[in-house]
DNA sequence: ATAAACCGCTAACACATGTTAGTGCAAATA
DNA sequence: TATTTGCACTAACATGTGTTAGCGGTTTAT
């Protein structure tokens, strides 16, 4: 009857939505069974439902934490009095670090948004290309200021959002090269290759 | 008691393989349920397994025949006398084609493949890690002869596969832009970006 | 110290899942 | 035509699933 051990500042409910990031993650979030998370957090699974509401509270919480965060920084960023193609390495730069940094629930949140139900599955798509769109915006504002090459600009969002989720790749690869130059190579070759 | 309908020269298997393919792309393979692909081939859930041996076998025949296939095209790529960077630009356009043409199955083999069971699985991963590294090396010798920017070849093939698998997205949207278009939007980005 | 809120437990549920057994019709083969 | 094979069906099973009810102890607040 231990109870789940809270750091400061966590709530105990805090402790099951990371853990279940973990599992979502390296399992899937169909295929990751609230008995599983229960084993992971240390406890039986209807222990579980004192703290959520059900399995799939935990996958909305993870998915718009993360969209809201990405929003945030873009709000920001889009207001800044600098040229388009620095807007986009700033917003890049941020996803490779955030995708670094909070692996587990930025993975869940590009992969597992699928199984969520309306009204917030819906909810999630929109957001989600509205935020691409405001991409697109960027680059084609850079193209006409000819800092970018006269490219496709859904294209290019494209390019760079999945070229992000590839660092999946790296998080799971064994020589590792340091987060920092995984950074700079990254800014090389997709900035680099939009850059005129 | 309708027979499924097969067309010439394909067996009642294809025709399953082919379902699972459309019916696992869109809602995963642990979601997608064999009574949901026994509808989608219109028959009972139970006489799929006169052709199949079970659901796993799907995947297996999805994710190793894309595999191959790209296995294959790579075989014919690198024993060309052609400078490194062209090998590249060849490869990507392959993928993006069979990302564009076989849409379903690239996605499954490329998304669901953790579902695979041993010894499938290690199987699996193994190809695609050995993939990874004869990338890498055209890569490398690339960057020896000038025509690459001296980068992490590792990284750079990160952001090829995974900038393809972007396609998806195309796929999904409203207002694609042509298949022709896409591929030279993509070879002028991510070449461009690997260049000196 | 007493009351109230919190929280983990056991037991159980309703349901969906992959799969097997066995039956009988229809197609292919002889 | 006679026989064998192919194949779809119904029925069922075992297991895993998310979730609820209700009990009793522990922590927190009064």
């Amino acid at each position: 009857m231990a109870r789940i051990k809270t750091e400061k500042n966590t709530t105990r409910k805090d402790v099951i939505v990371s853990k279940a990031a973990i599992l979502f993650r390296e399992k899937g979030f169909k295929a990751a069974s609230m008995r599983d998370l229960a084993e992971s957090v240390g406890v039986e699974a209807a222990s579980l439902y004192n703290h959520i509401k059900s399995k799939t509270e935990l996958l909305h919480e993870l998915c718009f934490s993360v969209a809201n965060c990405f929003l945030q920084k873009l709000d920001e960023i889009e207001s800044e009095p600098i040229p388009a193609i620095q807007k986009i390495e700033k917003i890049l730069r941020f996803h490779i670090v955030e995708m670094v940094n909070n692996y587990e629930e930025v993975y869940v949140s590009d992969r597992e948004w699928k199984h969520l139900n309306d009204p917030y599955l819906s909810n999630f798509q929109n957001q989600r290309r509205i935020y691409r769109k405001r991409l697109a915006a960027i680059i084609e504002t850079g193209i006409k200021n000819k800092e970018i090459k006269p490219i496709d600009a859904a294209t290019a969002v494209l390019i760079l959002l999945h070229a992000i989720s590839g660092i999946e790749s790296w998080h799971r690869s064994k020589q590792k090269i340091t987060a920092a130059a995984l950074e700079e190579n990254m800014v090389t070759i997709l900035v680099g290759g939009l850059t005129v």
